[in-house]
DNA sequence: AACGATCGTGCCGTTATACGGAACAGCCCC
DNA sequence: GGGGCTGTTCCGTATAACGGCACGATCGTT
């Protein structure tokens, strides 16, 4: 039942009419071209790539030719786009200060979206439950399938005073490290090829594993355990304990990680850990309506 | 050194040129007339109008024409847009089910905004704080000058069973109950009549204040404690206590708030849980910066 | 098996507007 | 008072936003 690869009659995009343009009157050729060099007209995409600037950066105010340097617009442009945002209440502008904001209804906006994700609601309380039996830091990451990576989206912090803080709403790789080797197993066969493919196996640390038959065994073994032990991959002295999440069409779409520094760590602790990560997470998979999840190995 | 109201040189948008335009030729009186009932070329609002309504239902996935119904635009011009925004990666467009969702991306994008509030930093803490003193629920209201509301952003909950609970993420009028009056009474006085002047004062409850003359007594009231204290004037049965948190600009921008059922409420308790919330109040407007704050009375 | 009612998508002609460059007025610092 | 900043306006041109219409596919009902 659980559709792996992509079966015939999965996309639903209608074809439509297709190459009629071309060769109608024998002229023209190149209908459309691509202009170039120049920047086609496209102001909601202006718009977006300036409220990502705006979110990413750390003064909450700008100014119209702060954007267009920035952003490489013309000054003009970035007035008008501003202007637009302003009718629209996303961004705010302070005629003392001469300088824009985000509005509360753009946070507004935001909040209900960052509510919304079906699996922070059944995840968060299992971080919680995590942080209590273990005293480790719990993370839930969640995975992009279009982008090929992974982000940290909630934590629950350990009460002990020396840990790994892990930074969130990040993409980062998917190859080291517990958060990303939680999920790259699980994904369908294509994909992974496709992952390692693409993604530069850095040597981020000694511990990396940077060959992809090397990667392909850990994943095999990653499998059978259903939880994945990452020591040092990514961070020196950081040790992560990995289980996936399952959504309802069966597929990955993130993992839970416990976070610890090596000094608390021992091999004996991994089997128990990973058992408690494997529960939670096959338990919130439940919850958004998997059918198959990870069986812990005894 | 505080700029209350608006002395010279405050405005520092530039006139620019003017009515240049107007009486070039003697012609075109009406340059660039409204279109009257036709609606404006604006992709940009179409866009907002769009994810507004997508973080707003319930429903996290949705359709071309189920959006265009919904908001009165062309099938076509919904498509386009909604085009538009999938290659700004905003929403993501699932072939095997046909249906637009937002994406991670964009969750993303809306958690840093979210994470970004520096009210939301300050005040966090002290609503843990106030709920270990009081063993009632703590909210943090914010206020938006722009649209004279205000909205609950945060919360953390009693341990009691029995509570009232207020949504998030709403905006909601300030002239009845203990959140809206935590802010209304610290405003300058030209825009608590503005506030007064706009908004209709629908009677919620029989112990909704709806005379704006008995609303101005009352607002002295609550300047002098520092706090307000609201018994079943938004919600029958419910009591709310109320004090304003103020901005690096002196300027009110919102509020504590605890929430509590009137079973557990008396007189006696009033100035102790005021005292609470005003002092709480006091210290999150101390961290961001303002000078002036709330002396509570003993 | 054929129907009608959806759905997403593509193309059309019209026309409002997005675009960058140049210039404007006001501000601040030297 | 000069030079450099700011936000803002104007302008001509090229272009994409717009709604209507039609297409092909899918779904539920008959």
């Amino acid at each position: 039942m659980t559709p792996r690869g992509g079966e015939a009659g999965g996309d639903r995009r209608a074809p439509g009419v297709g190459g009629q343009l071309a060769g109608r009157t024998g002229m023209r050729s190149r209908a459309r071209k691509p202009a170039e060099g120049a920047e086609r007209r496209n102001p909601l995409d202006k718009a977006f790539r300036i409220l990502a600037w705006a979110a990413d950066r750390d003064q909450p105010t700008w100014g119209v030719r702060e954007v267009a340097r920035e952003l490489g617009m013309a000054p003009s442009t970035a007035y008008r786009v501003l202007s637009a945002l302003e009718t629209a209440e996303i961004v705010f502008f302070d005629p003392a200060t001469a300088q824009y904001t985000l509005t509360m209804e753009f946070f507004r906006l935001a909040s209900r979206v960052a509510a919304q994700v079906p699996i922070r609601r059944a995840a968060l309380p299992r971080l919680g439950e995590l942080v209590e039996l273990t005293g480790e830091t719990a993370y839930l990451g969640v995975y992009d399938e279009t982008r090929m990576k992974l982000m940290y989206i909630d934590l629950v912090e350990s009460p002990h005073p020396v840990q790994y803080t892990m930074a969130r709403y990040e993409w980062l790789d998917l190859y080291a490290g517990a958060g990303g080797l939680g999920i790259l197993p699980f994904l369908p066969e294509p994909e992974i090829e496709q992952v390692l493919g693409t993604t530069e196996l850095k040597r981020l640390t000694p511990a990396t594993i940077t060959k992809p038959d090397a990667l392909r065994r850990e994943f095999e073994k990653i499998r059978q355990q259903g939880y994945v032990v990452s020591v040092g991959q990514r961070i020196v002295g950081a040790v992560g304990v990995a289980a996936p999440i399952f959504g309802p069409s069966d597929r990955v779409i993130g993992d839970l990680v416990l976070a610890l520094p090596a000094s608390r760590f021992s091999p004996r602790k991994a089997a128990t850990l990973g058992r408690h990560v494997a529960t939670a997470a096959s338990i919130v998979s439940a919850h958004l309506g998997a059918r198959e999840s990870i069986q812990v190995t005894p």
